[in-house]
DNA sequence: TTGAATTAAACAAATGTTTAATAAAAAATT
DNA sequence: AATTTTTTATTAAACATTTGTTTAATTCAA
Protein backbone atom coordinates (compact mmCIF):
# COMPACT_ATOMS: atom_id res chain seq x y z
CA UNK A 1 0.00 0.00 0.00
CA UNK A 2 2.89 2.41 1.34
CA UNK A 3 4.71 3.89 -1.83
CA UNK A 4 7.85 3.61 -2.00
CA UNK A 5 9.48 6.95 -3.06
CA UNK A 6 13.06 7.79 -4.19
CA UNK A 7 15.39 10.77 -2.84
CA UNK A 8 14.63 13.02 -5.45
CA UNK A 9 10.60 12.55 -5.23
CA UNK A 10 11.21 13.09 -1.21
CA UNK A 11 12.66 16.20 -2.22
CA UNK A 12 10.30 17.70 -4.52
CA UNK A 13 7.13 16.40 -2.26
CA UNK A 14 8.82 18.20 0.75
CA UNK A 15 9.14 21.33 -1.45
CA UNK A 16 5.98 21.34 -2.70
CA UNK A 17 4.11 20.74 0.56
CA UNK A 18 5.94 23.86 2.14
CA UNK A 19 4.94 25.62 -0.25
CA UNK A 20 0.80 24.05 -1.12
CA UNK A 21 0.73 24.90 2.90
CA UNK A 22 1.86 28.69 2.82
CA UNK A 23 -0.08 29.58 -0.28
CA UNK A 24 -2.38 27.21 -1.74
CA UNK A 25 -3.01 25.18 -5.00
CA UNK A 26 -3.56 28.32 -7.42
CA UNK A 27 -0.41 30.26 -6.33
CA UNK A 28 1.47 27.70 -6.40
CA UNK A 29 3.66 27.03 -9.60
CA UNK A 30 5.37 24.29 -10.59
CA UNK A 31 8.86 26.70 -11.00
CA UNK A 32 8.16 27.57 -7.27
CA UNK A 33 8.32 23.75 -6.34
CA UNK A 34 11.27 22.95 -8.88
CA UNK A 35 13.71 25.87 -7.03
CA UNK A 36 12.64 25.25 -3.59
CA UNK A 37 13.22 21.74 -4.05
CA UNK A 38 16.79 22.40 -6.73
CA UNK A 39 15.45 19.77 -9.09
CA UNK A 40 14.96 20.19 -12.72
CA UNK A 41 11.33 21.51 -13.66
CA UNK A 42 10.59 18.32 -16.00
CA UNK A 43 11.18 15.97 -13.14
CA UNK A 44 7.80 17.16 -11.48
CA UNK A 45 5.80 15.68 -14.61
CA UNK A 46 8.55 13.04 -14.97
CA UNK A 47 7.81 11.48 -11.13
CA UNK A 48 4.13 12.69 -10.20
CA UNK A 49 2.34 13.20 -14.07
CA UNK A 50 1.13 16.61 -12.87
CA UNK A 51 0.78 19.24 -10.24
CA UNK A 52 -2.58 18.09 -9.82
CA UNK A 53 -1.97 14.55 -9.55
CA UNK A 54 1.06 15.89 -6.81
CA UNK A 55 -1.14 18.17 -4.80
CA UNK A 56 -3.92 15.24 -4.25
CA UNK A 57 -0.72 12.96 -3.16
CA UNK A 58 0.01 15.87 -0.73
CA UNK A 59 -3.03 16.87 0.42
CA UNK A 60 -4.41 13.29 1.11
CA UNK A 61 -0.75 12.49 3.20
CA UNK A 62 -1.46 15.71 5.17
CA UNK A 63 -5.01 15.33 6.08
CA UNK A 64 -4.87 11.62 6.39
CA UNK A 65 -2.16 12.60 9.42
CA UNK A 66 -4.38 15.33 10.94
CA UNK A 67 -7.16 13.49 11.36
CA UNK A 68 -4.51 10.07 13.00
CA UNK A 69 -3.32 11.94 15.71
CA UNK A 70 -7.52 12.72 16.97
CA UNK A 71 -8.33 9.24 15.71
CA UNK A 72 -5.79 7.49 18.08
CA UNK A 73 -6.68 9.17 21.27
CA UNK A 74 -10.32 9.22 20.57
CA UNK A 75 -10.15 5.18 20.24
CA UNK A 76 -7.87 4.91 23.41
CA UNK A 77 -9.53 2.26 24.82
CA UNK A 78 -7.94 2.87 29.11
CA UNK A 79 -8.01 6.23 29.24
CA UNK A 80 -10.69 8.79 30.75
CA UNK A 81 -12.72 11.08 28.85
CA UNK A 82 -11.14 13.68 30.61
CA UNK A 83 -7.93 12.47 29.75
CA UNK A 84 -9.27 12.09 25.82
CA UNK A 85 -9.58 15.88 26.26
CA UNK A 86 -6.28 16.57 27.86
CA UNK A 87 -3.91 14.49 25.17
CA UNK A 88 -5.97 15.88 22.56
CA UNK A 89 -5.21 19.74 23.14
CA UNK A 90 -2.04 19.30 24.31
CA UNK A 91 -0.83 17.26 20.96
CA UNK A 92 -2.92 19.59 18.31
CA UNK A 93 -1.65 22.44 19.70
CA UNK A 94 1.82 21.25 19.52
CA UNK A 95 1.10 19.93 16.01
CA UNK A 96 -0.08 22.96 14.71
CA UNK A 97 2.48 25.29 16.35
CA UNK A 98 5.40 23.39 14.35
CA UNK A 99 3.29 24.15 11.73
CA UNK A 100 1.19 26.86 11.55
CA UNK A 101 -0.18 26.74 7.98
CA UNK A 102 -1.47 23.30 8.43
CA UNK A 103 -5.15 24.03 9.76
CA UNK A 104 -5.67 26.85 7.07
CA UNK A 105 -4.30 24.82 4.58
CA UNK A 106 -6.85 21.57 5.19
CA UNK A 107 -9.83 23.47 5.81
CA UNK A 108 -9.66 25.92 2.59
CA UNK A 109 -8.70 23.03 0.18
CA UNK A 110 -10.80 21.12 1.63
CA UNK A 111 -13.74 22.42 -0.29
CA UNK A 112 -12.40 21.55 -3.82
CA UNK A 113 -11.44 18.32 -2.80
CA UNK A 114 -14.67 16.62 -1.62
CA UNK A 115 -15.19 12.67 -1.43
CA UNK A 116 -12.07 10.80 -2.72
CA UNK A 117 -10.33 12.22 0.56
CA UNK A 118 -13.23 13.06 2.82
CA UNK A 119 -13.32 9.00 2.79
CA UNK A 120 -10.50 8.86 5.54
CA UNK A 121 -13.18 10.20 7.93
CA UNK A 122 -15.56 7.14 7.84
CA UNK A 123 -17.22 6.95 11.03
CA UNK A 124 -13.37 6.93 12.70
CA UNK A 125 -14.21 10.01 15.16
CA UNK A 126 -18.62 9.80 15.41
CA UNK A 127 -18.34 6.02 16.21
CA UNK A 128 -14.47 6.16 18.77
CA UNK A 129 -14.68 5.65 22.14
CA UNK A 130 -14.66 9.22 23.15
CA UNK A 131 -18.18 9.60 21.70
CA UNK A 132 -19.52 6.12 23.73
CA UNK A 133 -17.73 7.49 27.10
CA UNK A 134 -19.72 10.67 26.34
CA UNK A 135 -23.16 9.00 25.56
CA UNK A 136 -22.40 6.84 28.65
CA UNK A 137 -22.41 9.91 30.98
CA UNK A 138 -25.66 11.24 29.23
CA UNK A 139 -27.36 7.54 30.21
CA UNK A 140 -25.60 8.12 33.33
CA UNK A 141 -27.58 11.65 33.52
CA UNK A 142 -23.85 13.56 34.85
CA UNK A 143 -23.78 15.01 31.54
CA UNK A 144 -26.41 16.77 29.21
CA UNK A 145 -28.19 15.28 26.63
CA UNK A 146 -26.61 16.99 23.12
CA UNK A 147 -26.01 15.48 19.73
CA UNK A 148 -22.55 14.51 20.35
CA UNK A 149 -21.25 16.37 16.85
CA UNK A 150 -21.41 19.37 19.14
CA UNK A 151 -19.26 18.41 21.80
CA UNK A 152 -16.96 16.78 18.92
CA UNK A 153 -17.38 19.97 17.12
CA UNK A 154 -16.46 22.25 20.09
CA UNK A 155 -13.63 20.56 21.20
CA UNK A 156 -11.68 21.25 17.71
CA UNK A 157 -13.14 24.89 17.53
CA UNK A 158 -11.78 25.73 20.17
CA UNK A 159 -8.07 23.83 19.71
CA UNK A 160 -8.06 25.20 15.85
CA UNK A 161 -9.68 28.04 15.37
CA UNK A 162 -7.54 30.09 17.08
CA UNK A 163 -4.82 29.32 15.24
CA UNK A 164 -6.70 29.91 11.90
CA UNK A 165 -7.57 33.49 13.23
CA UNK A 166 -4.09 34.02 15.13
CA UNK A 167 -3.80 37.37 12.64
CA UNK A 168 -6.77 38.65 14.49
CA UNK A 169 -5.73 37.84 17.62
CA UNK A 170 -2.31 39.11 17.18
CA UNK A 171 -3.53 42.47 16.25
CA UNK A 172 -6.24 42.84 18.72
CA UNK A 173 -3.57 41.68 21.55
CA UNK A 174 -0.20 43.52 20.06
CA UNK A 175 1.36 39.69 20.44
CA UNK A 176 4.48 38.68 18.75
CA UNK A 177 3.94 35.08 17.56
CA UNK A 178 5.83 33.43 20.88
CA UNK A 179 3.56 35.21 22.82
CA UNK A 180 0.57 34.16 20.71
CA UNK A 181 2.15 30.74 21.58
CA UNK A 182 2.43 31.16 24.81
CA UNK A 183 -1.66 31.97 24.78
CA UNK A 184 -1.81 28.67 22.59
CA UNK A 185 0.20 27.01 25.34
CA UNK A 186 -2.27 28.02 28.00
CA UNK A 187 -5.08 26.62 26.41
CA UNK A 188 -4.04 22.91 27.11
CA UNK A 189 -5.09 22.88 30.38
CA UNK A 190 -8.46 25.36 29.89
CA UNK A 191 -9.88 23.52 26.88
CA UNK A 192 -10.25 19.80 28.50
CA UNK A 193 -11.96 22.19 31.86
CA UNK A 194 -14.20 24.24 29.26
CA UNK A 195 -15.19 21.31 27.24
CA UNK A 196 -16.19 19.60 30.58
CA UNK A 197 -18.19 22.10 32.04
CA UNK A 198 -19.90 22.97 28.74
CA UNK A 199 -21.40 18.94 28.90
CA UNK A 200 -22.14 19.04 32.98
CA UNK A 201 -25.10 19.29 33.78
CA UNK B 1 -15.21 58.66 2.27
CA UNK B 2 -17.49 56.42 0.37
CA UNK B 3 -17.30 55.91 -2.99
CA UNK B 4 -20.10 56.63 -5.29
CA UNK B 5 -20.44 53.28 -7.66
CA UNK B 6 -21.32 53.24 -11.03
CA UNK B 7 -23.63 50.82 -12.47
CA UNK B 8 -20.80 48.97 -14.35
CA UNK B 9 -18.58 48.90 -11.23
CA UNK B 10 -21.26 47.37 -8.72
CA UNK B 11 -21.50 44.54 -11.56
CA UNK B 12 -18.03 44.09 -11.56
CA UNK B 13 -17.86 44.02 -7.49
CA UNK B 14 -20.50 41.89 -7.53
CA UNK B 15 -19.40 39.27 -9.38
CA UNK B 16 -15.54 39.56 -8.50
CA UNK B 17 -16.48 39.42 -4.48
CA UNK B 18 -18.98 36.47 -5.49
CA UNK B 19 -15.61 34.47 -7.48
CA UNK B 20 -13.20 35.38 -4.77
CA UNK B 21 -15.66 33.97 -2.08
CA UNK B 22 -15.29 30.57 -3.68
CA UNK B 23 -12.44 30.41 -5.46
CA UNK B 24 -9.83 32.96 -3.82
CA UNK B 25 -7.61 35.35 -4.97
CA UNK B 26 -5.42 33.03 -7.63
CA UNK B 27 -7.77 31.10 -8.55
CA UNK B 28 -10.08 33.58 -9.86
CA UNK B 29 -8.83 34.88 -13.26
CA UNK B 30 -10.40 38.19 -14.56
CA UNK B 31 -11.62 36.43 -17.27
CA UNK B 32 -13.65 34.80 -14.85
CA UNK B 33 -14.80 37.88 -13.96
CA UNK B 34 -15.46 39.60 -17.21
CA UNK B 35 -17.50 36.70 -17.79
CA UNK B 36 -19.76 36.13 -14.51
CA UNK B 37 -20.51 39.96 -14.34
CA UNK B 38 -21.12 40.16 -18.24
CA UNK B 39 -18.46 43.12 -19.13
CA UNK B 40 -15.68 43.82 -21.23
CA UNK B 41 -12.93 42.56 -20.23
CA UNK B 42 -10.91 45.66 -20.60
CA UNK B 43 -13.34 47.64 -18.11
CA UNK B 44 -12.27 45.92 -15.45
CA UNK B 45 -8.79 47.52 -15.15
CA UNK B 46 -10.50 50.96 -16.33
CA UNK B 47 -12.16 51.10 -13.22
CA UNK B 48 -10.12 49.26 -10.89
CA UNK B 49 -6.48 49.38 -12.34
CA UNK B 50 -5.55 45.80 -11.68
CA UNK B 51 -7.03 42.90 -10.29
CA UNK B 52 -4.52 42.88 -7.29
CA UNK B 53 -6.45 46.84 -6.43
CA UNK B 54 -10.09 45.34 -7.28
CA UNK B 55 -9.09 42.57 -4.60
CA UNK B 56 -7.85 45.08 -2.11
CA UNK B 57 -11.51 46.70 -2.40
CA UNK B 58 -13.42 43.89 -1.83
CA UNK B 59 -11.36 41.97 0.88
CA UNK B 60 -11.56 45.78 2.87
CA UNK B 61 -15.48 46.23 2.34
CA UNK B 62 -15.78 42.28 3.43
CA UNK B 63 -13.43 42.57 5.99
CA UNK B 64 -15.58 45.27 7.72
CA UNK B 65 -18.50 43.77 7.12
CA UNK B 66 -17.69 41.25 9.08
CA UNK B 67 -16.58 43.19 11.88
CA UNK B 68 -18.93 45.87 11.96
CA UNK B 69 -21.34 42.83 13.06
CA UNK B 70 -19.52 42.08 16.07
CA UNK B 71 -18.61 45.88 17.14
CA UNK B 72 -21.95 46.93 16.88
CA UNK B 73 -23.51 44.29 19.20
CA UNK B 74 -20.40 43.99 21.42
CA UNK B 75 -20.73 47.91 22.21
CA UNK B 76 -24.58 48.16 22.90
CA UNK B 77 -24.67 49.99 25.73
CA UNK B 78 -27.96 48.74 27.10
CA UNK B 79 -27.85 45.04 26.91
CA UNK B 80 -26.75 42.43 29.43
CA UNK B 81 -23.70 40.11 28.61
CA UNK B 82 -25.79 37.20 27.80
CA UNK B 83 -27.77 39.13 25.69
CA UNK B 84 -24.86 40.31 23.42
CA UNK B 85 -23.81 36.60 23.16
CA UNK B 86 -27.38 35.35 22.20
CA UNK B 87 -27.33 38.45 19.62
CA UNK B 88 -24.10 37.70 17.99
CA UNK B 89 -24.36 33.71 17.61
CA UNK B 90 -27.62 34.21 16.24
CA UNK B 91 -26.30 37.43 13.67
CA UNK B 92 -23.46 35.87 12.76
CA UNK B 93 -24.93 32.67 12.22
CA UNK B 94 -27.56 34.09 9.98
CA UNK B 95 -25.06 35.86 8.27
CA UNK B 96 -22.81 33.04 7.64
CA UNK B 97 -25.55 30.74 6.34
CA UNK B 98 -26.78 33.36 3.65
CA UNK B 99 -22.94 33.89 2.60
CA UNK B 100 -21.33 30.00 3.50
CA UNK B 101 -17.95 30.81 1.89
CA UNK B 102 -17.53 34.35 4.04
CA UNK B 103 -15.13 32.51 7.21
CA UNK B 104 -12.82 30.52 4.69
CA UNK B 105 -12.74 33.36 2.64
CA UNK B 106 -11.98 35.95 5.32
CA UNK B 107 -9.17 33.35 7.53
CA UNK B 108 -7.53 32.80 4.22
CA UNK B 109 -6.92 35.75 2.45
CA UNK B 110 -5.90 37.56 5.80
CA UNK B 111 -2.60 36.24 5.85
CA UNK B 112 -1.91 37.44 2.87
CA UNK B 113 -2.75 41.24 3.61
CA UNK B 114 -1.83 41.89 6.94
CA UNK B 115 -1.52 45.00 8.19
CA UNK B 116 -4.09 47.24 5.65
CA UNK B 117 -7.05 45.81 6.58
CA UNK B 118 -6.16 44.43 10.07
CA UNK B 119 -6.63 48.47 10.83
CA UNK B 120 -9.92 47.84 11.19
CA UNK B 121 -9.75 46.31 14.40
CA UNK B 122 -7.91 48.54 16.56
CA UNK B 123 -9.52 48.33 20.00
CA UNK B 124 -12.67 47.92 18.81
CA UNK B 125 -13.23 44.47 20.51
CA UNK B 126 -10.93 44.34 22.90
CA UNK B 127 -11.91 47.62 24.51
CA UNK B 128 -15.73 46.75 23.63
CA UNK B 129 -18.69 47.12 26.43
CA UNK B 130 -18.97 43.59 26.12
CA UNK B 131 -14.88 42.54 27.40
CA UNK B 132 -15.95 45.70 30.26
CA UNK B 133 -18.99 43.47 31.35
CA UNK B 134 -16.68 40.75 31.33
CA UNK B 135 -13.77 41.96 33.60
CA UNK B 136 -17.10 43.19 35.87
CA UNK B 137 -17.97 39.69 36.29
CA UNK B 138 -14.36 38.86 36.98
CA UNK B 139 -14.03 41.90 39.48
CA UNK B 140 -17.48 40.97 41.56
CA UNK B 141 -16.29 37.46 41.82
CA UNK B 142 -18.88 35.13 39.84
CA UNK B 143 -16.29 35.13 36.22
CA UNK B 144 -13.49 33.31 36.67
CA UNK B 145 -10.35 35.23 36.37
CA UNK B 146 -8.56 34.12 32.75
CA UNK B 147 -7.40 36.74 29.98
CA UNK B 148 -10.59 38.09 28.12
CA UNK B 149 -8.73 37.70 24.69
CA UNK B 150 -10.09 33.67 25.66
CA UNK B 151 -13.20 34.74 26.09
CA UNK B 152 -13.37 36.67 22.85
CA UNK B 153 -11.65 33.90 21.02
CA UNK B 154 -13.90 31.10 22.17
CA UNK B 155 -17.16 33.31 21.05
CA UNK B 156 -15.99 33.49 17.80
CA UNK B 157 -14.72 30.18 17.58
CA UNK B 158 -18.10 28.27 18.62
CA UNK B 159 -20.09 30.17 15.73
CA UNK B 160 -17.58 30.18 12.84
CA UNK B 161 -15.59 27.21 13.07
CA UNK B 162 -18.04 24.44 12.13
CA UNK B 163 -18.83 26.55 9.13
CA UNK B 164 -15.27 26.14 8.21
CA UNK B 165 -15.33 22.49 8.90
CA UNK B 166 -18.66 21.87 7.35
CA UNK B 167 -17.20 19.37 5.11
CA UNK B 168 -16.05 17.49 7.96
CA UNK B 169 -19.12 17.45 9.96
CA UNK B 170 -21.47 17.17 6.68
CA UNK B 171 -19.23 14.07 6.23
CA UNK B 172 -19.08 12.39 9.61
CA UNK B 173 -23.22 12.91 10.17
CA UNK B 174 -24.04 11.92 6.49
CA UNK B 175 -25.94 15.51 6.34
CA UNK B 176 -27.15 17.82 3.45
CA UNK B 177 -26.47 21.04 3.44
CA UNK B 178 -30.16 22.09 5.14
CA UNK B 179 -29.76 19.72 7.88
CA UNK B 180 -26.33 21.14 9.11
CA UNK B 181 -27.92 24.65 8.65
CA UNK B 182 -30.51 23.29 11.20
CA UNK B 183 -27.48 22.28 13.02
CA UNK B 184 -26.03 25.78 13.58
CA UNK B 185 -29.62 27.47 13.70
CA UNK B 186 -29.84 24.97 17.24
CA UNK B 187 -26.23 26.35 18.00
CA UNK B 188 -27.91 29.90 18.23
CA UNK B 189 -29.17 28.94 21.83
CA UNK B 190 -26.18 26.52 22.51
CA UNK B 191 -23.46 28.93 21.84
CA UNK B 192 -24.45 31.56 24.74
CA UNK B 193 -24.91 28.63 27.58
CA UNK B 194 -21.67 27.15 26.52
CA UNK B 195 -19.96 30.08 26.86
CA UNK B 196 -21.63 31.55 30.38
CA UNK B 197 -20.96 27.89 31.95
CA UNK B 198 -17.80 28.48 31.07
CA UNK B 199 -17.03 31.57 32.45
CA UNK B 200 -18.54 30.90 35.62
CA UNK B 201 -16.70 29.89 38.88
C1' DT C 1 -18.05 68.73 -30.13
C1' DT C 2 -15.87 67.06 -26.27
C1' DG C 3 -15.07 63.65 -22.78
C1' DA C 4 -16.36 59.32 -20.92
C1' DA C 5 -17.62 54.44 -21.66
C1' DT C 6 -17.15 50.31 -24.23
C1' DT C 7 -15.15 47.12 -27.40
C1' DA C 8 -12.07 43.77 -30.04
C1' DA C 9 -7.59 42.85 -30.65
C1' DA C 10 -3.00 42.54 -29.36
C1' DC C 11 1.01 42.10 -26.09
C1' DA C 12 4.18 40.31 -23.03
C1' DA C 13 4.91 37.46 -19.32
C1' DA C 14 3.86 33.34 -16.76
C1' DT C 15 2.50 28.66 -16.46
C1' DG C 16 1.85 23.51 -16.89
C1' DT C 17 3.57 20.17 -19.70
C1' DT C 18 6.27 17.73 -23.35
C1' DT C 19 10.19 16.68 -26.25
C1' DA C 20 14.47 15.19 -27.52
C1' DA C 21 19.07 14.83 -26.16
C1' DT C 22 22.42 13.46 -22.65
C1' DA C 23 24.20 11.34 -18.40
C1' DA C 24 24.11 7.83 -15.09
C1' DA C 25 23.01 3.36 -13.42
C1' DA C 26 21.74 -1.38 -13.97
C1' DA C 27 21.59 -5.53 -16.57
C1' DA C 28 23.17 -8.58 -20.03
C1' DT C 29 26.73 -10.39 -22.89
C1' DT C 30 31.14 -11.60 -24.10
C1' DA D 1 36.27 -8.70 -15.61
C1' DA D 2 35.51 -5.98 -19.27
C1' DT D 3 32.36 -4.44 -22.60
C1' DT D 4 28.14 -3.73 -24.59
C1' DT D 5 23.25 -2.99 -24.17
C1' DT D 6 19.30 -1.47 -21.96
C1' DT D 7 16.89 1.02 -18.78
C1' DT D 8 16.36 4.91 -15.78
C1' DA D 9 17.29 9.68 -14.37
C1' DT D 10 18.28 14.31 -15.50
C1' DT D 11 18.60 18.31 -18.35
C1' DA D 12 17.76 22.46 -21.44
C1' DA D 13 14.78 23.96 -24.61
C1' DA D 14 10.47 24.37 -26.70
C1' DC D 15 5.30 24.30 -26.92
C1' DA D 16 0.74 25.63 -26.39
C1' DT D 17 -2.33 27.95 -23.21
C1' DT D 18 -3.58 31.02 -19.95
C1' DT D 19 -3.31 35.29 -17.72
C1' DG D 20 -3.17 40.32 -16.50
C1' DT D 21 -2.90 44.38 -18.85
C1' DT D 22 -2.75 47.82 -22.69
C1' DT D 23 -3.81 49.91 -27.11
C1' DA D 24 -6.37 52.03 -30.47
C1' DA D 25 -10.64 52.38 -32.46
C1' DT D 26 -15.60 53.06 -31.81
C1' DT D 27 -19.88 54.18 -29.51
C1' DC D 28 -22.45 56.85 -26.36
C1' DA D 29 -23.86 60.78 -23.66
C1' DA D 30 -23.46 65.54 -22.06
Amino acid sequence: MKKEYSETEIKIKTAAKSLFLRKGYSATTTRDISKESDINLALLNYYFTSKKKLFEIIMLETFYDFISKMVEVYNDEKSTLEEKLKLTSSKYIDMIIAEPHLPTFVVNELKNNPSSILKILKGQIMESKLVDQYNDGVKKGVYKKIDPIHFVTNILSLIVFPFISSPIIIKMKKFNRKEFNDMMHERKKLIPQWILQMIKK
